[in-house]
DNA sequence: TAATTATGACGAC
DNA sequence: TCGTCCTAATTAC
């Protein structure tokens, strides 16, 4: 369910939180329970997110072998932290960064929809109590914690204990203890991340891929060992910003028009880092952009819009299966 | 209360 | 292309 920006923010939670802690580990629901036993007493030495995945460090020691827990939360995977994990200082300093780098619409329009109460994101959270729960999927949700640590909810495959802090995972679609080679292996499986490695060699890497292949670029955005990060909604999003058909296929791309795709993934994946909402109309004016993010369905230029006129154009948007996902695009603006 | 939905990915035909 | 796995929230009845 999350898309990479998510498992980033994921990331700099076990950063922030849990990286040179010694951990209890557990498995509330039982699946996990060898996994877990394997890592119980262990300290979080490393947390790095590639793309959708997730990959955690544990030694029981400076010189000891190193473990992985490598964790993909598929469709609809989550982590939630409670404890001392509050994300208000990041989510400041966040915002800050925004205004600096001239954004247009990110501050004002978070905030707008801060203020109706109707956002899910953590930006309206300043003063919150210390000890907090942090729900972190598609969206993030802060709530008060009565007490510590709290008992599990539901099915909580894995249980991350400091202790201040404790992260819980739900649903994961992929949850293992590895090696450090197979970390390798998994890592090099993946396209290049612009979190990861985003100097040239990425951009030229994506570039080169996706014009020696005639598959539509709609299903090679979505393809991992392409680019790694790319969910449905950052895919219907970045085709329609480049008013670009989804069956081209990607051999007939123009060399600037596939890297301007990865340049505005990359401008994309930062926003949502930062703000921990999938913001895709960040070109639109301020106010513009303030009213659409008030309303839920009402975020995007086309994902969940079938049948909705286009907010360009007019034209209905487009709904079609490709590779068993939903495909949403403008048949007039993406000719 | 049941059905549907979801921002994934894999393996079997 | 289809079925399968993983879970919880939302929607329909």
């Amino acid at each position: 369910m999350p898309e990479g920006h998510s498992v980033h923010r994921i990331a700099r939670q076990f950063e922030a939180h849990f990286v040179g802690h010694r951990v209890t580990a557990s498995s509330p629901q039982g699946r996990f329970a060898a996994g877990a036993a394997e890592l119980d007493g262990l300290t979080v030495t490393d947390a790095q997110a590639v793309g959708k995945q997730l990959f955690l460090e544990f030694a029981a020691d400076e010189s000891a072998p190193r473990k992985w827990l490598r964790v993909h939360l598929g469709i609809y995977g989550a982590w939630d932290f409670a404890g001392d994990v509050s994300m208000d200082a990041s989510a400041a300093a966040a915002r800050g960064r925004i205004g600096q780098t001239g954004m247009k619409g990110v501050d004002a329009a978070t905030q707008g929809a801060g203020t109706r109460g109707e956002n899910e994101d953590s930006l309206a959270s300043i003063g919150a109590p210390r000890r907090t729960r942090l729900r972190m999927a598609e969206t993030e949700k802060e709530t008060d914690l009565t007490e510590f640590p709290p008992p599990p909810v539901g099915q909580v495959r894995v249980r991350l204990l400091t202790d201040t802090a404790v992260a819980d995972l739900r649903g994961p679609t992929a949850c293992e203890v590895l090696l450090p080679e197979e970390v390798a292996f998994a890592i090099a499986k993946l396209g290049p991340d612009p979190l990861v490695d985003g100097g040239q060699a990425s951009e030229d890497r994506f570039t080169e891929t996706v014009r020696a292949k005639r598959t539509p670029i709609g299903l090679l955005l979505m393809d991992q060992s392409v680019v790694a990060g790319i969910g449905n909604v950052y895919r219907a999003e970045l085709l329609f910003r480049a008013r670009l058909n989804p069956h081209t296929p990607g051999n007939t791309l123009p060399d600037d028009v596939a890297r301007a795709l990865w340049r505005d993934w990359t401008h994309l994946l930062n926003i949502g880092v930062q703000t921990g909402q999938m913001l895709t109309m960040d070109d639109l004016d301020p106010e513009a952009y303030a009213r659409a993010l008030a309303h839920r369905d009402d975020r995007h230029w086309v994902y969940h819009r079938a049948g909705l006129p286009c907010r360009v154009c007019g034209t209905h948007i487009a709904l079609e299966i490709a590779a068993a996902r939903k495909l949403y695009w403008c048949p007039s603006c993406q000719a």
